[in-house]
DNA sequence: TCGCTTCCTGACCATATGGTCAAGGTTGAG
DNA sequence: CTCAACCTTGACCATATGGTCAGGAAGCGA
């Protein structure tokens, strides 16, 4: 700390407050939506006067994009997984362990985005149709060769990816749900695992590959 | 409805505007989050005026309370067709069916109350802590029934149950992704077929029951 | 120290929104 | 026909909110 600001204060300064302001931000527009949102709430969580805001982020919408890129960010990287695997275990597997993980470290960014696509995707629709289109696209190319090479139980690759988008994500967009059902409190360290390991056995199961 | 009107026009109207008014109130709900609806946005959808809206219904809130009950019913409905089946396929394939054909035919309740779960249910708590939990305890015997009986293989009922309402419910909930990765065109017939069968064969093998 | 840039913020403004109200219209029982 | 209950609605109000701005503080290279 003290030796950043000894070298640059500046650049130090503007990084910390867009962070602050930005995690900020994904905490309340997850809990209350874009039009629930207040900038007067945001500042108020990121300890920072409303004026204040408005240096770093011009508008509400800009702020509230760049917290969508973010998520879409650390989403699209959980795919790294699914490349450099021998067949639809390891690469399903490993896709579902990283996709749970972010369900559970992000689950703010998690429902941000999932209000973000119910409302019609009004910032990213873009990125809907270039990259995830793309990324879709050359995944289900390459679980229809895993089908082809007898792999897995012939399955339409996209309705697979449907569902594992959904199962994943919903960890932590019901995840108030599911803390109700649990009696109140959050799925613990082992329920987790347990988690996890449901979704992994019944839809590697599922789809032949076991 | 000439003949209702002759019957009891002073009934007809009641129902007639609140059911008007329910309905423009779950779209635009469903599009705008509860944040971003307006009052103004309803009663112009519903074709009628603003002043009016709150004759019916005193304020927003009790006006989104009514669509998420509404819609609590027909998903609690769903169920029906799980009590009276004989083992799991049968069971959890009708339940599967139900469910995507409220995603199907009721997008918008969907999406409210996936928005409402999300925002950490602040209208309907109760519902999940009283109504929904005996629901769900019961359902999940009944599965460790099928466990027992060896009908099925043995899994997390809870996490099952999870599985079945993510899947289901994001064919609504994200619905326009779906539509996007599908070159911007609705499902068709077929393929909301193709779909229920994947998410059905998917599941039914995952765990073991077919 | 000087001067330029970046950063900070209280006060302010225009607008949008939920909600009210009073006056008037409609319906149907007696 | 009458009257009370029900329905309709334009005009209005208080408030909340996104956004602005001017003046000042802090950082930093020279």
């Amino acid at each position: 700390m003290a030796e950043v600001e000894r070298i640059s204060k500046r650049g130090a300064i503007r990084q910390e407050n867009e962070a602050r302001i930005l995690s900020a931000a994904e905490k309340v527009f997850a809990e209350a939506g874009f039009g629930g949102a207040t900038m007067q709430l945001i500042a108020d969580m990121a300890g920072l006067p409303k004026a204040n805001l408005h240096y770093y982020f011009a508008t509400k919408e800009e702020l509230y994009r760049k917290v969508v890129q973010q998520i879409f960010e650390i989403w699209l990287h959980a795919a790294d997984s699914f490349d450099d695997a021998p067949g639809p275990v390891e690469a399903i597997g490993a896709y579902i362990d990283a996709k749970m993980e972010i369900s559970r470290r992000h689950p703010f960014g998690s429902k941000v985005w999932a209000s973000e696509v119910m409302h019609g995707a009004p910032v990213i629709q873009d990125y809907l149709e270039t990259t995830l289109r793309e990324w879709t696209g050359g995944r289900a190319k390459l679980i229809q060769k895993w089908i082809d090479e007898g792999k897995m139980a012939s399955i339409d690759p996209r309705h697979l990816l449907y569902m594992l988008w959904a199962t994943t994500q919903h960890y932590a967009d019901f995840g108030h749900q599911i803390e109700t059902l649990n009696g109140g409190k959050p799925l613990s360290d082992r329920q987790w695992k347990e988690a996890k390991e449901s979704v992994r056995s019944i839809i590697l199961r599922g789809i032949g590959a076991l």
